[in-house]
DNA sequence: ATGTAC
């Protein structure tokens, strides 16, 4: 991106004055170097967001942002309903409430020398992954219906983990308002044998060490030391969302003329809050976080039993589960005034600072618990949300690495095969039933992880805690 | 992300 185009206000925060028909500012937290390499296309999509009707405050783009359907992926915006704030598909994103759960185990890297090729075996047979895949859950009419309205919580109930997970889940793992009856027959129909499955692209299931400790006392809140064994999931809402998007998507394009919405791309089509298809869509979207939810959930299930198999004196307990591709309504100070905004976050994490309400009672001292998954060859973080970050870009922080390289282009540059024999070389396993989405996930192919976390620490986005390397990875 | 293009 040429810098130019920008004014720096910060070490790590960028403007964009209001030109044309922009309603806000525009807003990009990344170092020198990042937004140097970062998408041209970003520039352009920030822009556009800020043209939207009822945008506040400013459109956001995280250190991680790249190029994405409509809104950057690594954007967020709020929308005030009573200026005529929108709400858009393309602002969530096709894979609705897709996220990252991170799980303890009580285990240490020594615990894991003689039986790492055994577990890493055992997690990919067990945990079904890869486009298409289908699991052994099989949904009827009345089980989706209460999937849809239940969640996390749902699953619990179903003996898919237990109660004292739900805690440490965001909205308790049951996300309020949802409305199965505006999910079509068809999104429901993909779903029904989908459950508690990765799915495919950059969703994962990874068995990782703790190598690195910034901050101990959070840690410590967080249950986590130097050597200690986790374990990240990383997925989505799997077909579902995927269809309720793409339906959503068609009826905001024809419904904007007559919401007398101007739309600069198409892909940015969104309806007003208070219409009919704002709310159905709302409705549907929050059925798909419930979805997204139950899937980790059970996910979470088959990944204790294999550990039960073969490591027996593991357990397994929720540090966080955090979604990355949502729309939710927050207060936010907005002039001094509590506001009530709709806040969209796609591929950015939600990073509460200390004392939020919304966050369960043995972690709001310290704040939310912010996940951010790397690639497969590289280190994951854990953060903490800071106070100022709720004064920043409401408490949002970065996803992941972020792509730097097209799908497309990473699959000329490499092998799967190569990748999975070089990361082996490192001591790393992967198990994964496609090596063509091996090369398009290869580490090469995303930014630099430890310098997004980096910038999102030293923009005060979120505060780095841990830092996590992979020992076997289940890659859909 | 995705029954990997509409």
């Amino acid at each position: 991106m040429d810098l130019n185009l920008l004014k720096r206000r910060g070490p790590d925060e960028w403007h964009i004055a209001p030109r044309g028909k922009m309603r806000v500012p525009g807003v990009i937290y990344a170092t020198e170097d990042l937004i140097h390499d970062m998408d041209e296309k970003v520039y352009e999509q920030v822009t556009n967001v800020a043209t939207l009707p009822g945008i506040v405050q400013a459109s956001y783009a995280m250190p991680d942002a790249h190029w994405g359907y409509g809104f950057p992926i690594g954007g967020v915006a709020a929308f005030d309903p009573d200026l005529g704030g929108v709400v858009s598909a393309g602002g969530v994103g096709f894979d609705i409430s897709c996220g990252v759960r991170l799980l303890r185990t009580g285990l240490t890297v020594e615990d894991l020398q003689l039986v790492k090729e055994l577990l890493a075996e055992a997690l990919f047979h067990r945990i079904p992954a890869g486009v298409g895949s289908t699991g052994k859950v099989h949904l009827d009419r009345y089980e989706m219906q209460a999937m849809l309205a239940g969640g996390a919580r749902w699953a619990v109930g179903k003996g898919y983990g237990t109660h004292e997970d739900l805690e440490f889940i965001e909205e308790h793992g049951c996300m309020d308002d949802a409305k199965p009856e505006h999910v079509s027959d068809f999104a429901k129909k993909r779903q029904q044998d989908e459950m508690g499955t990765l799915g495919s692209g950059n969703h994962y299931l990874e068995v990782q060490q703790v190598v690195r400790l910034f901050d101990v006392e959070t840690a410590s809140v967080f249950g986590l030391r130097a050597g200690d064994v986790v374990v990240s999931i990383h997925c989505g809402s799997r077909g579902l969302g995927h269809q309720i998007g793409t339906e959503f998507l068609k009826s905001m394009v024809t419904t904007a003329a007559r919401h007398h919405i101007e739309l600069p791309d198409r892909e940015l089509a969104c309806a007003p809050i208070n219409s009919e298809v704002g709310q159905e869509y709302l409705g549907a979207m929050r059925a798909a976080i419930n979805c997204a939810l139950a899937n980790r959930q059970i996910v979470t299930h088959l990944v204790r039993q294999v550990f039960a198999d073969i490591v027996p004196q593991a357990s397994l307990s929720l540090l966080y589960d955090v979604s990355h591709n949502t729309c939710k309504v927050e207060e936010h100070v907005m002039d001094g005034i509590p506001t009530r905004l709709f806040v969209h976050r796609k591929g950015a994490t939600r990073a509460f600072g200390p004392g939020h309400p919304d966050l369960p009672p043995s972690l709001r001292s310290v704040g939310q618990p912010v996940l951010i998954g790397g690639t497969m060859g590289t280190a994951s973080y854990v953060l903490v949300g800071t106070k100022e970050s709720m004064a920043l870009a409401y408490g949002s922080a970065c996803h992941g690495a972020g792509r730097s390289m097209s799908r497309h282009q990473a699959l000329r540059q490499w092998h799967g095969r190569d990748v999975v024999k070089e990361l082996a070389t490192r001591g790393i396993l992967i198990r994964s039933p496609s090596m063509r989405g091996i090369a398009e996930e290869a580490p090469g192919a995303y930014k630099d992880v430890s310098e997004v976390v980096d910038a999102a620490d030293d923009a005060s986005l979120a505060r780095k805690v841990a830092r996590l390397e992979p020992l076997v990875c289940v890659k859909g």
